[in-house]
DNA sequence: CGATTTATTGTGGAGTCCATAGATATTCAC
DNA sequence: GTGAATATCTATGGACTCCACAATAAATCG
């Protein structure tokens, strides 16, 4: 009978030591504030004896840090230690049809610097990366040269994004479906690489970071004029077999391809641009007029079938409502969740984005931090920090 | 910033023992046959002198037993050991519609007893629950007085099921929703109790000991006069929320609430009764019969619409064809391939179901190994095996 | 029968953790 | 101020587990 690998790890007896040190790790980074020995003792089960030893151990790896004793109290006050947020950092970039975004965080994702090319859909494929380039360059000068080695790197894409790391669909930029980005991004920067589709990024960063912080089962919708949506799944990010997963739109019945005409034809926004229609038509409709009510309500209606087919089939804790037109949450989410009532058993919690343009890569960031977490805690993980140079060519 | 814990273990020198014999009680489980000092050292990681001690414990245990050596060969015969599958036991319960049916399979999933007593759907609540008793009875007296006892139990049912173990709805049975399984056999076992919906645990045995071992990400399609659904994802059984999963069927588009009236309303099946139209209707498109191939064509469209939601939803590597009809798979399943070709990117890997009508018992048994794995792999369990009697009223 | 091969058994050493006891630093009461 | 109370820090010895290496044991091959 195949069953699934429940982790067991075991070895030596500096395994064990490792294991400790790692459950130290996650304690004083999972924790508000710094945490004393005897607390770090209770929080991980050693004795207090063990704890001096694994605690001067990180101390001198580099990875926590003493911080003053905490004033008042009865008693000898205690030393107390936090995690050093800023023993690592990643790097995680959003290439947007728009923008290219490169974001530094360190461990614990805080923003440490950014930087930022616009460009827009005509953009060459080879445009486009040199664009990736310069703001990877920008974010590494921001940071400065005392900054430490990157750890990992996270780049989100839009289009579906195999294991590989190869995009192999994409409808809204013509050259860009087959890029390599690892390829392109490898040659300037030597730590692990990772390509995510965007929606999927920005999903992850609510999760993390968001509205959704901790939520384990949720979709993430990307309402926009071209819909779509992402999955997280038992708390981890749900990439799918060949990483084209919430293409509920792409069936004819949910009219996804088609729908943000309704917005775009709508009386009120006559006359505009396509791509400031929407934005019209949410304005008129916060005021109360008639047919930009009826072009939302249409607008979620349709946005609703898709949208049920996928509760009912997974049964999510939370619907996040992201994308462009979450700016309108107001007016679109009572909305959508009038049009989800009658479709399904039990209408989920919806809840708007709260991460903004930056959201994906915030989410590139998240993934790259979870892989920096799955090397370091796997059996064969080790506690000394990695020397991935990054590589200024 | 919330991550999702990596597990890690840690502790005392006595838990790295554990750890240690729990990889290679998991090497020896997993292991086609039995293994020699040599290759448990090898797969551990341990030292071979660390081994003799690790596994003379486990022997003393009762978790392997030695086998005679390996005949042939240079040097002198290894000796050899093998996990002990019959260490302990688990309760799988079947509560269907027409029958219950209760299965006590050993640690590797292997069938050796089991009760069973015909119902229907006119079967009262009670007289239902009385039922279950006496199958259960019955799969003991089977089992023998020389079993030991059962580790853990879990029943399926019809019915959405949430995490307390309570059907909070159900069409087929009038009376059945709301019945507190978990109290019941609680009243005659004193072991863990899970309850899980049928299908649900269908999909798992499949994934477990039937046609889909291994996959990590499938689709569950109970194909029958009520079609349902059920998911594995990364692994797991998804139960969703409120435990409502694989529910996409209510969404009146996809047709799945009527659509066996194609093949009962079928010319092919006239004057039959409903529960054998069906049969009908795939002999007839069997042997080529153009009006029950349309009506077959007609059902596999409609299954199809559902299905398709969540493949693109899912992007699984796999759908199994289970249900009362996927023994005409033969007929419906190149149908069924047929009609989902139009909507999807790409159109997964179909297998029709292998298990046959015990596999929501084998299911519920699966599951139940699984929470024992859970309890003794959890950093509180213990190698000690549990002294969880049974209790024969 | 001896050489070769492989497995088993035994010993010493190193690393890690725990329990316990005594030293230390701060607050509180008088 | 001084001493009691409280909580932490430091140090030591003992127990447990693992590893490396050497000596012994049991089979096959020529």
């Amino acid at each position: 009978m195949k069953r699934e690998p429940v982790q067991v790890s075991g070895g030596d007896l500096q395994r064990l030591r490792q294991l400790n040190s790692l459950s130290s790790i996650r304690a004083l980074r999972e924790a508000r504030g710094p945490l004393t020995l005897t607390e770090l003792a209770t929080q991980t089960g050693l004795s207090r004896g063990s704890m001096v030893d694994v605690v001067t151990d990180l101390q001198e790896r580099g990875w926590i840090a003493e911080v003053e004793p905490a004033p008042g109290g009865m008693g000898r006050p205690a030393k107390r230690y936090r995690f050093r947020a800023d023993a690592g950092h990643v790097l995680g970039i959003d290439i947007g049809v728009h923008k290219v975004l490169a974001m530094i965080t360190d461990l614990a994702g805080q923003t440490v610097a950014s930087g930022r090319v616009a460009v827009d859909p005509g953009t060459t494929r080879d445009e486009r990366l040199e664009a990736v380039d310069r703001a990877v360059d920008a974010a590494l000068v921001a940071a400065g040269p005392a900054m430490p080695d990157l750890w990992g790197v996270a780049a989100g894409s839009i289009g579906v994004v195999n294991r590989e790391g190869v995009v192999t669909r994409v409808n809204a930029l013509p050259d860009w479906a087959g890029v390599d980005l690892i390829g392109h991004l490898g040659q300037r920067l030597s730590c692990p690489i990772t390509i995510e589709n965007d929606s999927k990024l920005a999903a992850l960063a609510e999760q993390r970071l968001g509205v959704a912080a901790g939520v384990r089962d949720l979709v993430y919708l990307h309402a926009g004029r071209r819909p779509g949506a992402a999955l997280i799944l038992n708390g981890r990010l749900h990439h799918g077999f060949s990483g084209a997963t919430g293409e509920v739109g792409l069936m004819e019945i949910t009219g996804w391809r088609t729908m943000a005409g309704h917005l775009e034809n709508s009386t009120v926004a006559e006359g505009a641009a396509p791509e400031d229609a929407a934005g019209l038509v949410f304005g008129s409709a916060r005021t109360g007029d008639p047919a930009a009510l009826a072009a939302v309500d249409t607008y979620a209606h349709q946005l609703a079938l898709g949208t049920a087919a996928m509760v009912l089939t997974l049964d999510p804790e939370l619907v996040v409502l992201g994308g462009g037109f979450s700016r309108s949450a107001d007016v679109l989410l009572p909305a959508l969740r009038r049009a989800l009532e009658p479709h399904c058993l039990r209408v989920p919690e919806i809840r708007p984005s709260t991460l903004g343009e930056e959201c994906v890569a915030l989410g590139a960031a998240c993934l790259a931090l979870d892989h920096v977490d799955e090397r370091f805690f796997s059996p064969e993980g080790s506690i000394a920090r990695p020397a991935a140079p990054r590589r200024l060519v």
